[in-house]
This record gives structure tokens, C-alpha cells and sequence, in this order.
DNA sequence: TTCACTTCTTATCATAGGTCAATGCACATC
DNA sequence: GATGTGCATTGACCTATGATAAGAAGTGAA
């Protein structure tokens, strides 16, 4: 399988060498999803972490009134999963489905372990990419006890614009936090001001 | 110097062995800071975590209107810092400061990786933590975009008990993204439904 | 074409929570 | 005892956003 991003990921992000990339090649498990299949729902035990290698995700909780939060999007090259799932072996509280048709890499312990093996950088690096991670989480929540729609629409779109393009603005709302029809009139006014400068 | 939290959650957090801890024990660097002291400050590059050992810090950021807003409070062995300041060595945007008289470790990539060479499990377990420091995030988000401030506080007070008796209630607010008054209000709605009931 | 379905918008009304100002309290300092 | 400072509460008022309902535009299937 043809999986240029994913490769891309080991041997940047992951230190890997060309050579180190094809000792682990044959371990690499795959899966499809096509537009609004789950990949994981709320009850069951999450498995894996999904990389995605093309296709956007979306990483959701249901609310005591059924409304969805989404707490995350993915595009190429991110990678979701319940960690707190993973790791303590819990049933999840979230769900994960395909906005757009996706190709995963699927990743486990043992996979992880058998590139840490053939290059004991990969661990250093993944950590540097999870303190990333926090860093990025803390910025969202700053914003969301501090910021009215209106900036933090903006600095979505400034941040993702090509999520921005690619999820139904329905679900930016719910990402950031609003109903669709605030969004909607943030963006109304937001149109009003760029025609008055 | 004493630092019986700093020692146990080495030892069972980290993996040490008692002898491994006394290995690296030399290394320990300690801070102490007086209530309203700071650790951090916007603009400085992040150089440590910072691990409690006693006493409460926050860490928090200032809005564009100067109103702060609070990300995190830390007692006794949490660790705090501004991970992308130390991994890509930039100034912060956060600060923090101490709300007791605090007595924290001092931790550096140096000290990390002379833990890990002494056990090298150790990354691995730090890993965990912040994995399920991730989770916590997500838990954060999830009530910030779907629930209302009576609910975010019930959560607050039942997760954790403790700061609730240590902090001042207008840094509650803060840290649940709702004003002083809103929250006395919700506290007061609370009381009136405890009578009834 | 027609129908169903989804998304986005618009309008009206309702409300949670923000803003501002005043008061009361606890504590410290003189 | 008098005075000042920080925090919590309360009240009156205001505003951003939610709720509800309806319509417009796009898309796909029958």
C-alpha cells in the first residue's frame, strides 16, 4: 500500500531512516472509512491511535442532551485516538466518523514499540509531539474561557483554513463552541465590516 | 533537603527503585516562591517543570482586555510549565505565579534524561502522564463548549475538592470562564435547590 | 420533473451570563 | 478604635448567544 504521508510522518517526525522505514513496512495495518462510518463509538474500548494518511475525521462527545462537541478535527497527518481509552483500557466516551472518505494507519503499542526498536528516537520525538499537543489544547481553552465567537471564529480560520474548506460550517460551530445560526450571523457581521473598511 | 512527595512520585509514578532515586537525588534542584511570587512570566523563555512539592501555583494568560484567565492550578505533586516555551525555547504567553507560599523541584531536560538513564522505564511512564493529562484537556473542552456555569462548577467542586478550599472563589471563575458575581450567583441558585430538596 | 434532505440564513423572542455600582465583611495596619 | 484593602454578594440593567420556526438554495434520488 501506497501510503506517501504516513512515511513522510516515520522518517521526519519520527527519525526514521529510509532504510528503518521499510524494516517496519510490513507491520503497517491500514483502514478505510467512508463518509460517516465510525471508526470508534462511544461504549467500546478504543484500540488504536488513527493516523490519518488521507481524509478528514472528526472526534465528538454526545452531552447529557445529545448535542455533539466536537473536540477535534483531523486532516493528513494528524492522529486522533481516546488516549484515556488506550491506555487504562476503559470504554471511550467519545466517537469518531470520516467527513470525507479516509485512509487510516492504525497504530498500537506493538507497532509503536517495534519502530521505537529499530530507532529509539521515535519515543523522544512522538513525546516533543505530544507536549505539542497540550500546548495547542491549553491555546483552545484560553480562548473559550476568554473570547467571544467572534474571535475565536477568526482565529479558526486563521489557524485551519483549509479545514475551514473541507467540514460543514455546522460543525465549526459545534467545535467552537456556538449554535450554527450564531455562527452565521458572526460571519453576516463580519462580511458588514470588511465592506465598510 | 526533604521532599517526601517528590521522592514518591518518583519512585511510583517514575519506577526508581529507592538506591535509583538516591542516585540521582544530587541532582535535584529545588525553588522555593512566596504567595504572589512568580515562576513564569509572559514574554520570558520557560525553562523548567515545575513539580509541587507543597503549597498551590496557577498558570494562567492575559487576554487582550488584561483579563486573566485561568488555565491550570497545581498543588502538591502536580507538575506545570509552558512546554511549547521549553521544546521550542519562545518567549511565553503565560504566567504563573504562586497562590501559597510554594516549594517546588526544578525539573530540565538534563535531570529527565539522567532519570531515564538510571531507569529507563521512567520516559515511558512520564509518556502515561501525559496522556492522561490530554484526556483531562478534552474532558476541560468538552464542558467549556456544551455545558452551563452551574454544571462546569458542580464538575469543578466534585473533581477537585481540595483547591476549591485553597483558592479564592473569584480564580474559580476564572479558571471556569465566568465572572466573580455570575459564579456567586450560581453558588446562591445551588443553596436555594439544597433547602428545597 | 418532483420530492426529500441537508445546509445555511434570517427573524423573533428568551435567557444566561456580563457590566457596573453599592454594600457588607474579614483582616491587617496604623 | 479608625482606616484601608481584598473578596464575596446583591441588585439593576444590558448584550451576546440560545431556541424556535420558517424560508432559500443546493444536491441527489425516484
Amino acid at each position: 500500500m501506497n501510503l506517501p504521508n504516513f512515511k513522510k510522518y516515520l522518517i521526519e517526525k519520527g527519525g526514521l531512516s529510509e532504510e528503518e522505514y521499510y524494516q517496519v513496512n510490513s507491520l503497517i495495518q491500514t483502514k478505510k472509512v467512508q463518509q460517516n462510518e465510525f471508526l470508534l463509538k462511544e461504549g467500546s474500548i478504543c484500540s488504536h491511535f488513527f493516523f490519518v494518511e488521507h481524509g478528514v475525521l472528526r472526534f465528538y462527545a454526545l452531552n447529557d442532551q445529545g448535542k455533539e462537541n466536537i473536540l477535534q478535527f483531523a486532516t493528513e497527518n494528524w492522529i486522533l485516538s481516546d488516549r484515556g481509552s488506550i491506555f487504562y483500557k476503559e470504554p471511550s466516551n467519545y466517537n469518531i466518523d470520516a467527513i470525507e472518505d479516509t485512509l487510516t494507519v492504525m497504530l498500537d503499542e506493538h507497532f509503536i514499540n517495534a519502530v521505537a526498536k529499530v530507532n529509539p528516537n521515535f519515543r523522544k520525538q512522538n513525546e516533543i509531539l505530544l507536549q505539542n499537543h497540550i500546548r495547542h489544547l491549553y491555546r483552545r481553552i484560553s480562548l473559550l474561557l476568554g473570547a467571544s465567537a467572534k474571535v475565536r471564529y477568526l482565529d479558526f480560520v486563521k489557524t485551519y483554513p483549509d479545514i475551514m474548506l473541507r467540514v460543514p460550517q455546522w460543525m465549526i460551530a459545534s467545535y467552537l463552541g456556538v449554535t450554527p445560526e450564531s455562527l452565521s450571523r458572526v460571519r453576516k457581521a463580519l462580511t458588514n465590516e470588511d465592506f465598510k473598511s
